[in-house]
Order: structure tokens, then C-alpha cells, then sequence
RNA sequence: GAGGCCGUAGCUCAAUGGUAGAGCACCGGGCUGUGGCCCCGGGUGUUGCGGGUUCGAGCCCCGUCGGCCUCCCCA
């Protein structure tokens, strides 16, 4: 292979665009009737703002990110995530002094250099909501509603997703618990493993969720997160819970489920999807009642989630999409002429029929009839025109039933009417 | 970024270090005004790429690119 994509980059074929098209339009479907207004933001951004977001953890973006300089060796980076960009923009327009809550949605691709594998792609879509104002906690149980409500909706008799939620507490009660995580984790750091020794300096909290067993074992000893919310936290908590059970959400508490940036605060959740290995979360999301502010605008809490659309579409049907959905790309109609006045005919006729929304391909080649026919027969085409010679002089066409196996001469006047009464029935 | 497995025709996959194959797909013909079924014919290939070992490499070694899996990271 002499020229291929960019590692991580992925060609949609035809059968991709018809399974990933019906997702994004179904979830924008869900979105606008939640009152979700769709907005882009650039592909591109400053690389200050992604260093500013992440915060701390600058390494992310150095490591993890497509980051690069123009040609005014300023430095810029493709998005890796969207609610930065979003806030940017929240900000820099003004918006955050529109009605809140303030309800965005963004779709579209997302760039991140890692590894790839299953699942993880360099390029990536993400379907991207955002809510900002006031939050409580009745906003959070709507939002997990709607994204659980978005996920199941292409099959919801099968249950393939699973919520799992947790509270991080906010600034006034994590402090004091990585504090605790530090001191009670230093003296057993020798039994720690390699990484985990490492996460102490640089992200302590992120110890919860390492996968080594001896880690899980030391982690299991410790006192929870939950021990250390403050009151308010306890309380936002408890009611969100609870209210989850009232609208009837099945969720799990999940004790060890973290986020790596010090931006989020209470709220968080993962929504993972059966059948995907490794990266399994189909849906994140959290609240991020400081970012904004950090980033120069208002004190606006914040929350939203964002849903992996290659890993949702992985979930509901694997590598293969399905049938139902390629039966769409196939052509109702196919106009094969037979000589030069034929397809003379056929330029005029052709776009006639697709003006009446019927999906039309035509064949102008110089071959046998058989050969054009076979073809029909491959594309899936319901119904075939023939036009030839004979049919040119007499005034009439040959519909072809390619199902039935049957045809008929028809007046050309009638052509439109029979195939409106054949194919919209 | 670390480790492991893998890479042969469009696809799925065979081939002790000794002449690169099968099924499906594809192309041509039987059949120049009638599809599917059938019959006949065609292998369509830089064995990912580059080097090395060997009389001889798809197979062994090194490098590289790509895929998958686990870790890292996961905004």
C-alpha cells in the first residue's frame, strides 16, 4: 500500500454514513425537543485555551493532543473535546446572557492522539450536550434521562447501557479528601504499582480507578470519597439519587469512578455500553461549575456529557450495521435506454421523476441489456424503465417489476401516476 | 509512551524454508431487447514496506508502517 489515511483516521463508506447519519439525526431528533440549540465551534483553537481547561495537567495536552504552529508560530490544536471550545464561545458572544439555562449541542469530530484500538480512533465524533445555570439536581436527572433516552432509542427492548454515577464533592470537601488520600496512601506506596506511585504527585485521585489488583485492594481499605462531602454536597447528592429512583433510573453507584481534571465538581457519571472491551464508556459527563469562570466569564455552573458515536453505533450493532438501514441506499427506479435517442429522452425524463422524489439512477453506457439488467439486479432496484426503439415510436415505456419478475408497456402520460401508486403506497 | 498477537487476491482465510492456493466477490462468454438460477473461461498478487540470513524466504532475523488486545491517558 503505497498511500493510506493517517493512522486513527478513519474513511466512512457509504453503509458508515447511512448507520452514523440515522444516529447523529435521531439524537438531534431527541436533542431539539429538549429545547437544545445545535452550535458549531471551530475545529481549531488556541492551544492556551485546552491548557487553561485541562488546567494542571498540562502534559495531556502536550502528549495527547494534535498540537502544532502556523505560519505566525502561534500554536493551535485540533479539539479534543468540545466543552471547551464551547465555553470559549459562550464567553467571547455573550451568550451567557441569553434565558438560562443555557442549552447547547454540538456534533462533530473530535481529534486525540493515542493509540488506537476498538473503540478509540485519533478522529472521532462526539454528540455533545451542554446545560448552564442554576443546576439543580432535577436539571442532572433530566439530563441522564435524555442521554439514556438518546442511547437505547435505535433498540430499546435490548438493555445494552448501563449508568454509573458518583459525586466528587466540590472545593470545599476535596481538598480534604486528597489529603487524606495522600497521607494514608504514602505509607503504602511500595505496594502501590508503578503508575499508581507515579499518580500520587501528579493526580491522586485517579488511584480510585486503576485497574492493577493490588491497587483495587489497597483502594477498597481506604474510607470513600462520600465520607468526606460536605453538607451540601451530601444533600445534592442524596436528592439526585433519589430522584433518579422516582423518574425509575437504574443506576449504579460507582465509589471509584473519577474524572482527571480538577474542573469538575459533584456530579459525574459514565454511561458504558455492553460488547466493547477496554473503552466501554459509550457516554461521559459531569458538572464543571468552575470552568467557566476560570476561563474569564461568569460564575455559570455547568454540566453535560458528550456520547462516542463510532462506540455507540459499536454497542448496537458491531462491526456490521444493519439491514434495514443499507435497504436505504438503494435506488427505487433505474432508467436503462436502448440507443442514442433513448438516452437523449432519458436527460429529460430522469430528472422529471426525481423532481417527484422518487430516487432515480440511470444507466447512459453502450451495453447489452442483460449485462445493464444484472446490474439492476445487484443495485436492489424495485423498478426498472426501459426505453428502446420500438417503445420511442409507439409513445410508451416498460416498467419492469424487479421483484415480481413481471413488465408492462405503459403511455408515457401515465408514467408518474403508476410508479406514485406502485411505490408510495 | 510500554508490552503482546497479527499483516497473503476486493473480502474471509490456506500454503514443513523448496513452482503462491480455495471459497465468495469480480471480469469475459454461452445470451447485441430481458436480471436472479445454470454452464464455460479468467487468479485479478510488489505475500504491508525496507533490509538481512540462506543455494532458496510468505515462513527465520532486524527495522518500519498498519490492525487488534492490554496498560498509560481518557478532556
Amino acid at each position: 500500500m503505497t498511500l493510506q489515511a493517517v493512522r486513527g483516521f478513519k474513511d466512512w463508506l457509504p453503509e458508515d454514513c447511512a448507520r452514523y447519519h440515522f444516529l447523529i439525526e435521531l439524537a438531534r431528533n431527541y436533542l431539539e425537543r429538549a429545547n437544545f440549540k445545535e452550535i458549531k465551534i471551530p475545529i481549531l483553537e488556541k492551544t492556551e485555551l485546552f491548557l487553561r481547561s485541562i488546567g494542571e495537567v498540562t502534559d495531556i495536552v502536550q502528549k495527547e493532543t494534535y498540537t502544532f504552529q502556523d505560519r505566525s508560530q502561534e500554536f493551535l490544536t485540533l479539539r479534543p473535546e468540545a466543552t471547551a471550545g464551547i465555553c470559549r464561545m459562550i464567553i467571547e458572544q455573550g451568550l451567557y446572557v441569553r434565558p438560562k439555562p443555557l442549552r447547547f449541542f454540538f456534533i462533530g469530530p473530535m481529534f486525540r492522539h493515542e493509540r488506537p484500538q476498538r473503540g478509540r480512533l485519533r478522529e472521532f465524533y462526539q454528540i455533545d450536550v451542554e446545560l448552564l445555570g442554576q443546576l439543580t439536581p432535577y436539571y442532572e436527572v433530566e439530563l441522564l434521562d435524555l442521554a439514556l433516552k438518546i442511547l437505547r432509542a435505535p433498540d430499546p427492548e435490548k438493555n445494552s447501557f448501563t449508568l454509573e454515577i458518583n459525586s466528587l464533592g466540590c472545593r470545599e470537601c476535596r481538598p480534604e479528601f486528597r489529603e487524606y488520600l495522600l497521607s494514608a496512601l504514602q505509607d503504602k506506596r511500595e505496594w502501590l504499582c508503578e503508575t499508581c506511585r507515579e499518580r500520587l504527585n501528579r493526580n491522586p485521585l485517579r488511584i480510585l480507578d486503576c485497574k492493577q489488583e493490588g491497587c483495587r485492594r489497597i483502594v477498597r481499605e481506604l474510607k470513600p470519597l462520600s465520607e468526606f462531602w460536605c453538607v451540601l454536597c451530601r444533600e445534592h447528592f442524596t436528592e439526585l439519587t433519589e430522584l433518579l429512583s422516582f423518574v425509575g433510573i437504574t443506576f449504579v453507584v460507582n465509589p471509584y469512578l473519577v474524572r482527571g481534571l480538577d474542573y469538575y465538581v459533584r456530579t459525574i457519571f459514565e454511561i458504558k455500553g455492553k460488547g466493547l472491551g477496554a473503552q466501554d464508556a459509550v457516554c461521559a459527563g459531569g458538572r464543571y461549575d468552575y470552568l467557566l469562570k476560570e476561563l474569564g466569564g461568569p460564575d455559570l455552573p455547568a454540566t453535560g456529557f458528550a456520547i462516542g458515536l463510532e462506540r455507540w453505533a459499536l454497542t448496537l450493532w458491531g462491526e456490521k450495521p444493519p439491514q434495514a438501514l443499507m435497504e436505504k441506499l438503494k435506488p427505487e427506479v433505474l432508467f436503462i435506454p436502448l440507443g442514442r435517442e433513448a438516452k437523449r429522452e432519458g436527460l429529460k425524463l430522469v430528472p422529471r421523476l426525481r423532481e417527484e422524489n422518487f430516487k432515480v439512477e440511470a444507466f447512459f453506457e453502450d451495453r447489452s441489456l442483460k449485462a445493464m439488467l444484472r446490474e439492476a439486479d445487484k443495485l436492489g432496484v424495485k423498478k426498472v424503465l426501459i426505453l428502446g426503439e420500438d417503445e420511442l415510436k409507439e409513445g410508451v415505456i416498460i416498467l419492469k417489476d424487479m421483484e415480481k419478475g413481471v413488465q408492462e408497456r405503459i403511455k408515457r402520460e401515465g408514467l408518474i401516476q403508476r410508479l406514485k401508486e406502485e411505490l408510495r403506497k
